[in-house]
DNA sequence: CCTCAGGAGGCAC
DNA sequence: GTGCCTCCTGAG
């Protein structure tokens, strides 16, 4: 299967964007869980050239390759990868943005291909955000494979062995400290083996469980796709562990709200130092700045104003 | 080579 | 304004 559309999906895999962690990489192509019409599936993603991707899948039960019911899944496939890679959004159109506005300008050429990485799972997504928050990529990106590997569903293909992102009725029930685990007769086996803390989360661990505690019993995960922006972020800014930053990760990786404009420490100095002349701001007015200033395009130029202060070395100048 | 303080895509208090 | 889990980095 091929996917005619402009994306860089390497520089979209490595941006650090908090959806999800980068995709196991198997034999030169990314690949991941995912569950078109409910079936779950091994996608592999590789790319020879920007404008277009090489989508392979693998079943579970390799009998499913051969019969004729593949034509409606392979139609989920490519809807499910066009929602995760944001395939719809016309980068041409965007780039005559940033090409208007001087500031911009330089992130449109050395950010050529990038792309939103939205959620496979928004669940994922939330435990992620919540996991970043003064944390390093490398360290919450592990976190959240641990957690997948402790607690989510086992699926065997012949590329290799994945895991499905627990639930938010499972994670709600693991175990904080190894302390817990000596009350393993209380709970159904698959959750007392591990524990929250040696995933590496830290203090984080009674947000996630907190979390996982709310969106079982009191919101559902859909729910924010039935929400406007200003709704789903009071919404989510009430959870622990999540503040202003995390609340627009969640809201623009985990949801698709384009007009979302996460303001970290980083971003803050980009944008005091492109637009205030290097006065220093606070990240609140920063935020209004970004929604007022690029509108639907706030959540994209966050993304591509922050990967190329990372990659052109301009945050390490700002540091100092 | 080892040790240890400082810092990391913030948040709760 | 401070402390915070824990891992990584770099100065000494």
């Amino acid at each position: 299967m091929k996917i005619d559309s402009k994306i860089d999906i390497q520089m979209t895999q490595e941006s650090g964007q908090t959806s999800q962690p980068p995709w196991k990489m198997i034999n030169n192509s990314y690949c991941s869980l995912i569950f078109p019409n409910n079936t779950p599936i091994l996608l592999k993603i590789s790319q020879n050239n920007i404008n277009s991707l090489n989508i392979t899948t693998e079943f579970i039960d390799s009998s499913n390759e051969k019969n004729n019911e593949k034509k409606p899944i392979e139609i989920a496939i490519k809807k499910k990868v066009s929602e995760i890679f944001n395939l719809d959004f016309d980068l041409d159109k965007f780039y005559k943005f940033l090409k208007n506005d001087d500031k911009l300008a330089p992130a449109s050429e050395f950010c050529n291909g990038l792309r939103l990485f939205i959620a496979k799972d928004p669940f994922e997504c939330i435990i992620s955000s919540i996991s970043s928050a003064n944390n390093s990529i490398l360290r919450w990106t592990k976190s959240i494979d641990e957690i997948a590997f402790n607690w989510g569903d086992i699926y065997k293909f012949k590329s290799g062995t994945f895991f499905s992102f627990p639930k938010p009725e499972v994670l709600k029930d693991v175990f904080e400290t190894p302390e817990d685990e000596s009350k393993y007769y209380e709970k159904p086996i698959n959750i007392c083996l591990n524990n929250l803390k040696e995933c590496g989360v830290g203090y984080r661990s009674p947000y996630i469980l907190q979390t996982s505690e709310k969106l079982t019993n009191e919101i559902a995960i859909n729910d924010f796709f039935k929400m406007k922006y200003d709704e789903a972020y009071e919404t989510i800014i009430k959870f622990k562990g999540v503040g202003p930053k995390v609340a627009d990760c969640i809201l623009l990786y985990g949801f698709g709200f384009m007009e979302a404009f996460p303001t970290d420490v980083w971003i803050k100095r980009i944008i005091s130092h492109l637009y205030f002349n290097k006065k220093e701001i606070t990240a609140e007015k920063v935020k209004d700045f970004g929604m007022e200033h690029y509108g639907d395009y706030a959540g994209y130029t966050q993304l591509y104003l922050f990967h190329y202060a990372r990659k052109s070395g301009l945050l390490q100048k700002l540091k100092k």
